[in-house]
DNA sequence: TTGCCGATTACCT
DNA sequence: GGTAATCGGCAAC
């Protein structure tokens, strides 16, 4: 990027998690990849996890593993993890430490580094290439070794943006893919730009 | 040790 | 619309 960064602190993280995931909607995420290319896309979606009462959350009724370790950290680091055997899934977490809940970052508008971001998606259709968390994945490389990475530095860090969204344009659904949760797949912590493009879905 | 299944994606009919 | 791909955690055997 051309312009200066500006790097959420570290207290943008430690809130509620639902406001976060809100609030990281028009923020931009930049990687660093280690030949120092510069990856970079705006969060267009995201899903709220609400820790241990929430029946959709890998931390639900307050599981620790291996797995699920990172989500215990202080608000502002990373949770990787692999889903389906295949694809990594980045989220912020939230909170302090010991409270395990997360935001699911679901898609990406590409800003820069798109040409990049094709040859690791093997997709030459912009709109391919990082509307979904899997895919997001793929574009930035972002894999477990960056799991508990503290975000607020490089080589993967978030930084504010001069773009305002206001609240009548975040749109909240249904979480994606959670239907096994009972009643709190119903629940709207899935939140999008209204009307944006390079969401995962309609 | 076996079997099942997941916060997904790509490709098929 | 349907389903294969492919790994790891965990419950059941």
């Amino acid at each position: 990027m051309n312009v200066k960064y500006r790097i959420l602190s570290k207290n943008f993280y430690l809130r509620a998690t639902e406001l976060v995931a809100r609030e990281l909607l028009g923020k931009i995420l930049l990687r660093r990849l280690p030949n120092n290319k510069i990856l970079s896309g705006k969060i267009v979606e995201t899903e709220a996890y609400l820790g241990v009462h929430d029946r959709a959350c890998h931390t639900y009724q307050n599981k620790q593993t291996t797995k699920t370790a990172a989500m215990y950290l202080d608000g502002g680091c990373s949770y990787v993890y692999l889903i389906y055997g295949m694809y990594d899934c980045f989220n912020v977490v939230t909170e302090k430490s010991g409270v395990p809940e997360a935001v699911l970052i679901r898609a990406l508008e590409p800003l820069d580094g798109i040409e990049e971001m094709k040859r690791n998606r093997k997709k030459n259709m912009i709109k391919e290439l990082c509307s979904g968390p899997g895919k997001l994945c793929q574009a930035l490389k972002i894999t477990r070794e960056l799991n508990g990475h503290l975000l607020t530095q490089a080589p993967l860090l978030i930084s504010d943006s001069d773009e305002i969204i206001s609240s009548n344009e975040i749109v909240a659904r249904p979480r994606i893919g959670v239907d096994y949760a009972g009643e709190d797949s119903k629940r709207l912590l899935r939140f999008y730009i209204r009307g944006n493009p390079y969401i995962s879905k309609k």
